[in-house]
DNA sequence: AACATGACCATTA
DNA sequence: GTAATGGCCATGT
């Protein structure tokens, strides 16, 4: 554990991920940079250790190529495209989401 | 301390 | 357009 204000490198990428607007998308690249994260490993890394009951909108980070990541599990990235087309994100007939029109842009 | 793993990205074929 | 390789760094054993 660790005290009651954590520094570490995840609480911003938790910050930067919440600041992404409803029906838009963000690349772990972009995280990355906002989260000022040493790369975007990290930012997969993070959102990977806080899945279980936090308010962060993972289903918004996608990956460079507008694709929803595999992970471990199959059933999650199943999860992730129905979050996103519940929030106005559309996909395209094999999955991919248009990065040209969906991507957030500060 | 070292090794192996991972929700990635860019380049090359 | 897709597929494969190397490099990035933090985490767990």
């Amino acid at each position: 554990m660790s005290n009651g204000r954590e520094d570490s490198t995840y609480e911003r990428i938790y910050a930067a991920v919440c600041q992404i607007p409803v029906g838009c998308v963000a690349t772990y690249g972009q995280i990355a940079g906002l989260a000022e994260a040493s790369g975007p490993r990290q930012v997969g890394y993070a959102l990977h250790a806080l899945l279980p009951g936090s308010d962060v909108p993972w289903h918004r980070v996608i990956n460079a190529q507008g694709r929803v990541s595999p992970r471990s599990e199959s059933d999650h990235d199943n999860v992730q495209r129905m979050l996103l087309e519940a929030e106005g994100v559309e996909f395209d007939s094999r999955g991919r989401i248009s990065l040209q029109r969906f991507r957030w842009q500060e």
